[in-house]
DNA sequence: GTGCTTGCAAAGCGTTTGCAACGGA
DNA sequence: TCCGTTGCAAACGCTTTGCAAGCAC
């Protein structure tokens, strides 16, 4: 047995388990369609996780893959994060983070900041505000695309 | 002359010079939504906003609605707020603080924390991302809601 | 076998766009 | 006058829904 701490536990027989806990069948699109998001770092869109699905499931349709992340979202193993670029990202890091989102390549990336705990139990004290959920993002421009505007420009 | 600091200038001329300075025209539906916007704490959604200048401007339309709070997105005077409750909400307070987010009754309430601008900057050198912009997000139910379901149930 | 789930298509809905008429500067 | 802006309607794109067939349990 693996003593390693696995961060995001995405194994088959996990997925089923937890599905099965809360009354959902497994079947194995569903099983495919949390294995990819449960697994990514990337925060997906609904198409980019249906074109990734399609390749195991080449049946498989865009609703299916909406109606799994509602079904994850309601699960709360994942969290739906609207942007102003038109398309949904979804979230597979529930706990407090910062989403560092660059409005030049749309790129999402998890910043870890220990005191953000802190300013959610702060805030939900000070509000008597009952949290069931949070994120954080910063917009703007990533290193790497600054570099490449900057030897552009 | 008046020494008071006030907290969200949305007067007509600071509006009008504001539009002029970066070459809008200052129509008067333009200082109409503007005035509603920047004057308003309740993170309205583009057709509370359309409801409430149709007041002043029975014909606007809400096209003219959505143009003009792009051009004060543009102009860094409101931030978008793509929420996961179908509408976007506007606000109108764009430094750093927390929006509480009711998923019952819909209400955003902002929250005042002097550490959320430490967390910016610390991320941003960090990380080397570029900040232009941030959102801090609290999901859950408001005191008031909490209470109400009390009694209810 | 029963009832949830799938896949397809169509509908829904917030938001954007095209364009002729209008009106600030 | 000139060109940005308005208002209307249509288009758009992401997401949701209805429903018959399929499949998990």
């Amino acid at each position: 047995m693996s003593l390693t701490l696995i961060e995001r536990p995405a194994s088959d027989s996990v997925i089923i388990d937890n599905l099965r806990k809360r009354g959902y069948k497994a079947t194995s699109q569903r099983i495919a369609i949390c294995r990819l998001v449960l697994s990514s770092r990337e925060h997906p869109t609904a198409q980019s996780i249906y074109r990734d699905v399609k390749r195991l499931h080449p049946t498989v349709s865009l609703a299916t893959v909406y109606k799994t992340l509602q079904v994850l979202n309601e699960m709360r193993l994942i969290q739906q994060l609207p942007l102003p670029l038109s398309e949904t990202r979804f979230d597979s890091n529930v706990d407090p983070h910062l989403n560092a989102v660059c409005l030049q390549c749309r790129g999402v990336t998890d910043v870890k900041d220990q005191t953000l705990s802190k300013v959610v139990s702060r805030a939900a004290s000070k509000t008597k505000f009952k949290v069931t959920g949070q994120r954080f993002d910063l917009y703007g421009v990533c290193d790497k695309c600054a570099r490449r505007s900057g030897i552009t420009a």
